[in-house]
DNA sequence: CGCAGTATTGAGCGGTGTCAAGTTAGGTGG
DNA sequence: CCACCTAACTTGACACCGCTCAATACTGCG
C-alpha cells in the first residue's frame, strides 16, 4: 500500500494513520526506511528547550509529553499535551520554539530530524504523511485557539476532560496524566480556578473524583456543559 | 533552483518563498504546473463556508480574508487574517472547519485542492513546501495561543499592531484593513475593550490615530508594553 | 446634509485572578 | 505499618480586569 503508483491523496493517507499505533519503530506505517531508537525520560526531565537545535522528533511510545511557550515573566502557555502514538518536535526553522518535558516517565522513538527531511525530500509520499500530520496538528490548535478565545472555564475544562478520555482510549474512569498547574496552563486559567471548576462539576453531577488525579465522566452531562 | 536534484531541506525550501510575493499566478515558486485561476470578492462576500466540501485552496492577491469559527450562541473566534501573498483555505479532511470572508474587496488565485494533492504525491518539493506551509501556520496558531491564553489586553493589541503593521509591510502609517469587531474576535476581547485599550496606547504615546482605522505606531513604545 | 454603520466613552457588574489558609495524597524513613 | 513531610490540591475572601449595557460621537457615503 506504502509504494502504490497511485497513493490516495494527501490527506486521506494522513487520516488513516491509526491514532495510538505504534507501528512498531515506525515514524509512520509503511515508512521503513525511517525506524526510531527507543529513548526514555524520567518525570520532569527536558526533552528539548526552547532555542536549541531541532536535530530531532519523537514519538511517544508509554507517558505524556507537554510542550510550552513562557514568557519573561514566568507566564506559561501549554500548545500540547502528547500521548502514546502522538508524534512532536516538529519545527518550522532550525530551533525549537518550545520547551518539551516529560509529564511522568516516558518512552519516545527518537528520529532524526535531517533524515526525516531526506526522506521527505525523496518520497512524495513521505512528505504527504508529514504535511497531512501538520495540517492535524494545525486543525488542533486552530480548536484551541477557539476555546482560549471565547469559552468560558467550565467550558473549557468540561472540554478538556473529554479530550483526555478521547485521546487516552479510556471508557469510564481514568487518571490525568498532568497536574492541575498543566491544566490550567494548557486552558489559560488558573489552578485555583481548575479546581474550583472540578468542584462545581462534581457537583453538578458531571464527573466522580477520587485520589485527586481519577476521574470518572458523565459525558452526557459534560457535552450539555460545552454545547457545540 | 526548483528541480534540481538535491533540493535543500524542506524547512529551508518553505522558509524561502518571499513574503508577498506574487509568483505570477502559481501557488508558489518554481510550480509552473499549479497555476491559479484569477477570482474576486466583494467586502464581507463569503469564500467558503464551515462544513462545505473543501474544493479549492487560495491564495491572497489584494485585499484581506479572515477565517473563523462560531459557537452556536453566536461568540466568534477569527483565527487567522490572511493578507496578500498569503495562502489559505487548506484543511485536514475533505470538508472546510472555518468559515473564510473577503474583509474587504479581494482577489485571490484559486487552485483545485484535488490538483494541488496530485502535484504533492507525484512531486515531493511540492509536498515538502506544502508541509512548510503547514508548519509555518502552526507556528503561528501557536503564537496566537500564547497569546490568548496568557496575555493582557494592553499585550494583544499592541502585538497585534505590531504583526498587522509586518505583514502588510508598511512603515509608519497604514489603514488597519479590519474593523474593530473583526479584531475583537481575532484577540479574544470585545470591541469595547479594545477601543478602549487603543485611546490609552495612544495617551501613552504608543500610537497616533486619525480617522477610526488608521494608525502611526510608535514601535519602542509598542515593544515596551508586549515584553517578550 | 442626512443616514447607517462604526467607533468611543461611561457606569456598573461579574467571572477569574490573587493571596492566604487549610486539606489531602503520596512518598520516605523509622 | 505508621509518622512524617512535602507537593499537590481545595477552599475562602477579596480585588480587579475585562464584559455588559447604554449613550454619544464619528466617519464615509449617498
Amino acid at each position: 500500500m506504502a509504494t502504490g503508483l497511485t497513493p490516495p491523496p494527501c490527506s486521506h493517507a494522513a487520516a488513516k494513520v491509526p491514532v495510538g499505533d505504534k507501528h512498531v519503530g515506525f515514524l509512520f506505517a509503511g515508512c521503513p526506511e525511517l525506524i526510531g531508537t527507543p529513548f526514555s525520560y524520567t518525570r520532569e526531565e527536558e526533552v528539548y528547550g526552547e532555542g536549541e537545535d531541532a536535530e530531532f522528533v519523537y514519538k511517544v511510545v508509554s507517558g505524556a509529553v507537554r510542550t510550552y511557550k513562557v514568557l519573561s515573566d514566568g507566564r506559561r502557555q501549554i500548545t500540547g499535551f502528547h500521548l502514546p502514538g502522538d508524534l512532536f518536535g516538529f519545527e518550522q526553522g532550525e530551533a525549537h520554539r518550545h520547551t518539551a518535558e516529560a509529564l511522568s516517565d516516558t518512552k519516545v522513538l527518537i528520529f532524526g530530524r535531517r533524515q526525516v527531511e531526506r526522506a521527505a525530500n525523496h518520497r512524495a509520499e513521505v512528505a504527504c504523511q508529514l504535511w497531512g500530520m501538520a495540517k492535524m496538528s494545525l486543525r488542533q490548535a486552530q480548536d484551541h485557539m477557539l476555546l482560549l478565545g471565547r469559552r468560558s472555564a467550565t467550558e473549557r475544562v468540561a472540554a478538556f476532560l473529554m479530550d483526555v478520555e478521547d485521546r487516552l482510549g479510556s471508557t469510564g474512569t481514568f487518571d490525568l496524566p498532568m497536574t492541575r498547574r498543566d491544566i490550567a496552563d494548557f486552558l489559560g486559567l488558573t489552578i485555583e480556578t481548575v479546581s474550583r471548576t472540578m468542584t462545581q462539576l462534581e457537583e453538578n453531577g458531571a464527573l466522580l473524583r477520587a485520589g485527586g488525579r481519577q476521574v470518572t465522566l458523565r459525558r452526557s452531562h459534560l457535552r450539555r456543559v460545552v454545547e457545540d
